[in-house]
DNA sequence: TCTGGGGTCCTAGGACCC
DNA sequence: TCTGGGGTCCTAGGACCC
């Protein structure tokens, strides 16, 4: 808690959402979400046009799908936001040493300890800044929140949404906390808000005149006293730059549930290979093995097992993890597996005296060889060249991005971010020779133009509002190349 | 067409040890 | 021999965040 708004806390509006928007002109303007496109998705981030249908993050897509049957349901792109985050993060550690990134699109600064801020104004004035600069260097938006902790710097930056920037004078912070929803404090989430309104406790005022023993009592000792803190607008935790990865896991929700043991067991071990592909990438082991199971009725649970010191080899986790399943009964059906390693160490090298040591820890022999079970998926998978949003490039017409597919085909948008109109949509058969995946484009595009500075959209808009999957069979093909002859089940293809 | 994927932190009980 | 009292490690689950 400091005297001046020197903590300054970064969030980008809709992030995902308007990456694609910057990337594709023919979204500008339009309802974007972007999520999980499969019949178990949800919603990973919904534009402004999209929430005004009332779309919202982690809802099922399906459901946002009623409520916004025109919007443009993209996968996600995660190397493009990953790069975008970069370009963000380093206009950040220009302004401090001490930034703490909370994900790819938040992050908070010590203005402070970087000397480049010590009074409101001069804050404000940072603030406004980065705001500029991050619009020009990569074509989105961020809002600003500064105050002199933490908490208060994120509430401000929420209330500054969209594009915009908030500033809580120190002093002014009860006052201001005073009227808000308890929600609004973090680490309230469904479950502490239920239980403080059983208490008749809703707002953060309420939460202060309810007093320290009353919420200890009802959240316990390190949850009540920490509500009660921040209820105060006390916040002390200092902005801290480097945070050690504790835990590295992966995990798949199938689109069907799966009873199949031998196939449940397949998927296991290729999970291990993925998390231990992301373990070794990071130069990082660990010593606990840890298998998640969901089942059918989305009951979870996790096993995991400790060895007897830090390991990258996947022989070893994977085995760990095919252990674990043991001891879970999947015979109702599964809906997602996952494996993670945690009690991370750093090696890099291998030991591998040391990693033949820990093989089959005390207790159970080696595991029993894996059957030779082909993949055999148990459910038609979607066809993962052409999932809407993903880049492709054509022969003739160059780089786009496929708007929908179905029925045997793919209809692909040609455009590029510095495209001021939006591009010309053709349709081509799924396996047509010369339509292959492409590089990713990020938003970037050449540098603004007067048109985009002064603030200008493109008019766009005159092409129908692109539609996902659904809309792209009714289209009729412009260009078709080949018989136009059905080309078979959709592909099968490993990741 | 109900409910992703990747994380963090906290609690609580039992084992084990001194 | 009617029950100590910590401390640490391991396991499982739950809440929360983006």
């Amino acid at each position: 808690m400091r005297g001046q708004p020197t903590i300054l806390h970064l969030d980008m509006d809709a992030f995902f959402a308007s990456v694609e928007q910057a990337a594709k002109p023919s979204l500008r303007g339009k309802a974007v979400v972007v999520g999980g496109i499969g019949p178990r998705g949800v919603v990973a981030t919904a534009s402004y046009e999209a929430r005004r249908f009332g779309v919202r993050s982690a809802m099922p897509t399906a459901q946002a799908r009623r409520l916004c049957p025109n919007g443009a349901y993209l996968v996600p792109r995660f190397e493009v936001y990953r790069r975008v985050s970069e370009q963000v993060m380093g206009l950040l550690a220009r302004l401090s040493p001490l930034v703490e990134p909370l994900s790819l699109d938040e992050a908070f600064v010590d203005l402070a300890a970087g000397g480049s801020a010590a009074t409101a104004a001069e804050a404000r004035a940072v603030g406004e800044r980065l705001r500029g600069e991050i619009l020009a260097v990569t074509g989105v938006t961020g809002s600003v929140g500064l105050a002199g902790a933490k908490m208060l710097a994120k509430i401000a930056s929420e209330q500054a949404k969209p594009d915009g920037l908030v500033l809580i004078a120190p002093g002014t912070e009860r006052e201001l906390l005073a009227p808000l929803p308890v929600r609004t404090l973090p680490g309230v989430g469904p479950a502490t808000a239920e239980t403080l309104r059983r208490a008749g406790i809703h707002t953060i005022e309420e939460t202060v005149e309810a007093g320290e023993p009353e919420l200890l009592r009802l959240l316990g000792k390190a949850h009540g006293g920490g509500i009660y803190r921040m209820a105060l607008g006390v916040d002390d935790r200092p902005v801290v730059a480097e945070r050690d990865t504790k835990s590295i896991s992966v995990e798949d929700t199938f689109q069907v549930d799966v009873t199949d043991r031998a196939r449940i067991r397949f998927e296991v071990g290729r999970l291990a290979e993925r998390c231990v592909a992301r373990l070794r990438a990071a130069g990082r082991s660990g010593r606990t093995v840890v298998l998640k199971v969901r089942r059918y009725d989305f009951t979870t649970l996790t096993r995991s097992e400790t060895l007897r010191g830090p390991t990258d080899d996947l022989a070893v986790v994977r085995e760990a993890a095919e252990r674990l399943l043991e001891l879970v009964d999947t015979t109702a059906g599964v809906r997602l597996l996952g494996v993670g390693v945690s009690a991370l160490a750093d090696f890099t090298q291998e030991d591998l005296f040391a990693q033949s040591a820990q093989r089959g820890p005390a207790g159970p022999e080696p595991a029993e060889p894996v059957p030779a079970v082909q993949a055999e998926p148990a459910e038609p998978e979607p066809d993962r060249r052409w999932l809407p949003g993903l880049d492709v490039t054509h022969e003739r017409f160059g780089p786009g991005w496929v708007q929908g597919s179905g029925v045997g085909r793919v209809t692909v948008r040609f455009e590029r971010p510095e495209d001021v109109r939006p591009g010309r949509v053709r349709t081509f058969p799924v396996d047509d020779p010369e339509l292959r995946r492409g590089e990713p484009l990020p938003p970037g595009g050449p540098p603004p133009g007067p048109a985009e500075l002064s603030g200008a959209r493109p008019s766009g808009a005159s092409g129908g509002q692109p539609s996902g999957s659904s809309g792209a069979a009714a289209s009729r093909p412009k260009s078709v190349s080949g018989a136009g002859g059905r080309p078979g089940a959709a592909g099968r293809s490993s990741p």
